[in-house]
RNA sequence: CGCGGGGUGGAGCAGUCUGGUAGCUCGUCGGGCUCAUAACCCGAAGGUCGUUGGUUCAAAUCCGGCCCCCGCAA
């Protein structure tokens, strides 16, 4: 190519920021930076800049921040950079038909997971909840639908045993970088692929209610689901009127079991608590107001709390 | 002005309401017991009680300012 593209970027968190990292380090020409509003975030609500937008910040890129593509006025600012190519990663504003129209070269979307599994808002996340044994990064053309479009390259991991959302993410993050550079690169050769329609599935976004632990089910899920929350939103039981936060677990096997919910084993290794299948050793944890804790430190400084034979209250 | 919890030897906590000798569970160091041990027994070191003013004969404790940490909510 002999001009460099004029890229248009739309991204909000950390996976979008690191993409965009690594189109700049390529030496792309990204002309202008979309991101979503501020918004008010934190003790105190103060309104919080994205981290793609400071990252766009830093490098004296222009930054737009419009609430959404429904108005002529939003679509025509965005013609007017010009774009020849948007590359959207986890954006988290739609984009209408309209909007996907502008640039020449259509939009590329990197989308965290091996396409058509897991579209949607959580792909990562579900892949560790599932039990997935591996996961990766799709570059797509995006259509109107949800995570729809044609595929163009794909990169997959493997997902570690115990590995949390927070270190996935990371791994995919740089790969999503590596994936978009790749995929500017070869755009001429590569050859677009149709999503198997059949093989799709859909990665609801989290909700923190969800992070609620149901000790019926086996502590292999509770542990998958522990991983996925990790580091957001988290799980957590409630104990004595108490929200415990469960920050770190292992899988312990056998045993007799007591009802779910129930601690059965209280010392330095950890507390374990019965589950439907299994138990639940607890290494790590946190209670309202206070940091976490390793367990060791817990059971050191709350001799009264969490006894042996005290229950964890089941999800409404 | 979003709501709330907390800062006490190296760690986690109690003590604060009802001011007046610094406590608990660990860790560390020394010694003992043991075939042995992360077990047990004995002993020791280690704290300007976040900071700064005030009240008082006397403040970890009561009152005001400031700094830092955390939960909820977004």
């Amino acid at each position: 190519m002999s001009s460099p593209l004029r890229i248009a970027f739309a991204g909000t968190p950390e996976f979008a920021a690191t993409a965009l990292a690594a189109l700049l380090q390529a030496g792309h020409q990204v002309v202008v930076v979309y991101t979503q509003p501020d918004r008010p975030a934190g003790r105190g609500h103060k309104l919080m800049p994205s981290p793609v937008k400071s990252l766009a910040f830093d490098r004296n890129l222009p930054i737009a921040q419009p609430r959404n593509f429904k108005t002529q006025e939003s679509l025509e600012k965005l013609r007017e950079w010009q774009p020849d190519i948007m590359i959207v990663a986890a954006y988290g504003i739609i984009l209408p038909q309209s909007a996907l129209d502008i640039p020449r070269l259509g939009c590329l979307n990197i989308h965290a997971s091996l396409l058509p599994r897991w579209r949607g808002a959580a792909p990562i996340q579900r892949a560790i909840q599932a039990g997935d044994s591996e996961t990766g990064i799709t570059i797509m053309q995006m259509e109107a639908g949800l995570d729809t479009g044609p595929m163009l390259l794909k990169r997959a991991i493997p997902i570690q045993e115990n590995e949390s959302a927070g270190s996935l993410h990371d791994r995919l993050a740089v790969l999503g970088g590596q994936a978009i550079v790749e995929a500017l690169a070869e755009l001429t050769s590569l050859v677009p692929e149709i999503q198997d329609e059949s093989r799709a599935c859909y990665a609801k976004k989290l909700g923190k209610q969800e992070g609620a632990i149901d000790w019926r089910l086996s502590a292999q899920e509770i542990h998958r689901t522990l991983r996925a929350f990790t580091p957001w939103p988290g799980t957590y039981s409630f104990n004595q009127g108490e929200q415990v936060k469960i920050l770190q677990a292992q899988v312990v096997a056998g045993g007799s079991q007591p009802a779910p919910g129930t601690i059965e084993k209280r010392d330095s290794n950890g507390i374990l608590v019965a589950c439907g299948t299994d138990s639940l050793l607890i290494t790590k944890l946190q209670l309202p107001g206070a940091k976490p804790l390793a367990v060791m430190d817990f059971v050191n400084g709350n001799q009264g709390r969490l006894p042996v034979g005290q229950r964890f209250d089941l999800p409404l």
